[in-house]
DNA sequence: CAACCTTGTAAGGACATCTGACCAGATCAA
DNA sequence: TTGATCTGGTCAGATGTCCTTACAAGGTTG
């Protein structure tokens, strides 16, 4: 593959710098991930440990936020009951309706995920630069604030996010 | 929800910046596809369009590129064969092997789809600031270069990524 | 040439997701 | 208040994508 000299520079799509960022990203997650005792935490289950707060949330608005199907979120549920991860609680609002609440296994697997990801950043940041870093953060939320307003309620809650300082 | 103004800054992982934005930008990329006379394309079929050049690729090539088995990149070619997008044309060089080529349709498709990438990232520079944008360009490359060196030779071929110009 | 490696295919299965149909509980309008 | 309608969730069945195992045909090398 010699190159020509004349050759217009090489574009590279921004979608597969997406993707291969975020597979290794991802990939380093589920290393890491695998070393725990979370580790039969598959990556599917991830919608659930994104979205779901300590104050339940009902399949449906999980369906909508994880963007799957109702029928979808209902397997990754039973799979994760089954699991000991999650159990489903009667609403006391609606009595059709059930919130889907982690256990207290659930719990610690979700803070133990956090903390992977906190690292990993924390490593990645000391790696190529916090301002940079900053400046591609911000850009990334102005983004995602544009394009995809409602696509991002997972902010980690208050006590999560303490662990911020941790890592 | 009233916010406790003692709450940490809300932190959003990183991975669900990138899901999100990389989500909206491929949205827009199928809505335009969609316009066009390549909307049977499917998502999966990607991995040969971005991939396959004028010369042709190797089956197994194909798949450790696209990081997919060999059966899964026949199945996508079988599809795509199919729908008159490309063609196994017997190697010269071994007479096991096939090379897997674009059909003139299928190089239309391709140069529809990268003028459509182009597009949108073009409008999106606009209106985020070229700056910024070439900034997290670049610190994106950075890292895809350290962390996954062997993820993207997804470089447009030259004359594809003339179309850069045009967009 | 014999042993081995590589290219691609075949068969079958796992898994995540979907669509359509449905029931029970809630809500709204007359 | 009661019938029509909406909403939360489940059941059944199909699809699409990917995998593992096994193998046949063609190269490669001692």
């Amino acid at each position: 593959m010699t190159k020509d000299p004349q050759a217009p520079p090489p574009y590279v799509a921004l979608h597969a710098l997406w993707d291969a960022a975020q597979d290794a990203f991802f990939a380093e997650f589920r290393d890491e991930l695998e070393q725990t005792e979370y580790s039969d935490v598959r990556p599917t289950h991830g919608c659930v440990f994104r979205f779901v707060r300590e104050d339940g949330m009902r399949l449906t608005r999980l369906a909508e936020l994880a963007k799957i199907t109702k029928q979808s979120a209902g397997e990754v549920i039973d799979d994760l009951v089954k699991r000991g991860y999650v159990e489903r609680i009667p609403d006391p609002e609606d009595r059709r309706a059930k919130l889907i609440c982690l256990t207290e296994k659930g719990r610690e697997a979700q803070a133990t995920g956090l903390a992977i990801l906190l690292e990993i950043e924390a490593r990645w940041i000391e790696r190529y630069g916090a301002e940079r870093w900053a400046a591609m953060r911000d850009l990334l939320e102005e983004i995602v604030a544009a394009e995809a307003p409602d696509a991002v309620p997972e902010l980690a809650s208050p006590e999560l996010a303490g662990l911020a300082k941790v890592a």
